[in-house]
RNA sequence: GCCCAGGUAGCUCAGUUGGUAGAGCAAGGGACUGAAAAUCCCUGUGUCGGCGGUUCAAUUCCGUCCCUGGGCA
């Protein structure tokens, strides 16, 4: 359990300049909420989506349409190309940017997304110094690959026993980050100072889960899964796989992708594909759920009570500068 | 009608030389410090198709019936 958003009392930063997060599980209707607040107080949107920042995946991340985006302006949508890997902190650099950039012009920024990692990595910072080295993941994922995963944890619970004891054997994506932090800076990942950097401290920050009932959210999710494949979901990876992205790049791990492509080359029919698509979606939604329940002083509402709640807490600072 | 092969967890199946069972997937819970829609961890009581019989003991052996595939008429 992370302490970190303790740091924050709920009427922190009343003179500084607002900033809107809104956040839940996929399809639990935030775009909604957030476009009407946008309307109705001036906002422009940045997007908090792992997936919705690499050109070309649209359908599959129900990505805002060009009309939408006309009217609304949206950030960090469309700035990776899929062959790329995008990161948390570039996200958080980027989406920290467009922040300052909004506010400045005097409109309100408004983060909106579901990728917990991301937000966290916004509001609460990563340490300092991103120690990624391409080549040396490559490498390390190749002698893993060669010894086995227990071989990874062994030499990591060599050099670095308190990071070891925390990251399972089974969990090599994990345990490799570990030596690769420990290869790149010369010390142990769990040496590393946290995240201390204060710049949410700047802002007037209002977080709003929007959290469905899981009856609501999974009849959502059934749904949007059954329009986005009649919407060309597969035209799509279609035209993905002719611009020669691999199936195994990081845009294609984002869910769906992979099951869509075995439907076009016939291995699964629509019904099993579509099945199986609602059925990651949903694991999906229970993984944001857990991220979520941890920031503690987001305000927890419903798609149809969350906008005049954030209308209200959005006024609440009028109300602070009459009184005062 | 006859002959095979099956009927075991929500699904697909394994297994018990007779001592009331376990994998994968699904489902539920959780972790997460630059791949995060990723990656990983934890959670398994189910008339072992029904009814009889043999046995100290039957999901397992025997009989019979029902159901589902396939084959032959």
């Amino acid at each position: 359990m992370s302490g970190r958003s303790d740091e924050r009392p709920p009427l922190a930063g009343a003179e500084c300049p607002p900033l809107l997060v809104i956040f839940g599980p996929t399809a639990a209707g935030k775009t909604e909420v957030a476009e009407e607040v946008a309307r109705l107080r001036s906002g422009e949107i940045v997007s908090a989506d792992a997936y919705a920042v690499y050109r070309g995946l649209d359908v599959g991340t129900a990505k805002p349409s060009a009309e939408r985006r006309a009217e609304i302006p949206y950030h960090l949508i469309d700035v990776a190309d899929p062959r790329d890997s995008f990161s948390a902190g570039r996200w958080a650099g980027e989406a920290r940017r467009s922040i300052e950039d909004i506010s400045v012009r005097g409109r309100l920024p408004i983060v909106c997304g579901g990728s917990g990692f991301y937000i966290s990595a916004l509001l609460d910072g990563l340490p300092a110094g991103e120690a990624r080295d391409a080549d040396l993941r490559t490498r390390l994922a190749a002698w893993a690959r060669a010894r086995g995963p227990e071989a990874a944890h062994r030499f990591l619970e060599m050099n670095d026993p308190v990071s070891a004891e925390r990251i399972p054997v089974g969990n090599l994506r994990y345990a490799l980050r570990a030596l690769e932090i420990l290869l790149v800076t010369g010390e142990p990942a769990s040496h590393r100072a946290p995240a201390t950097d204060r710049w949410s401290a700047r802002w007037r920050v209002i977080e709003v889960a929007i959290d469905p009932s899981r009856r609501d959210l999974y009849a959502k999710i059934e749904k949007r899964v059954n329009r986005m494949l009649d919407a060309g979901w597969d035209d799509e990876v279609r035209r993905l796989i002719q611009g020669g992205l691999s199936l195994e790049s990081n845009a294609f791990g984002g869910i769906g992708y992979r099951e869509v492509a075995g439907w076009i080359s016939g291995s699964a029919a629509r019904e099993e594909t579509e099945r199986r698509i609602v059925a990651a979606t949903r694991r999906l939604a229970k993984r944001q759920r857990t991220w979520f329940a941890r920031r503690r002083y987001a305000l927890r509402t419903t798609p149809e009570e969350a906008l005049p709640a954030i209308l209200h807490l959005l006024d609440r600072r009028v109300e602070t500068e009459k009184g005062g």
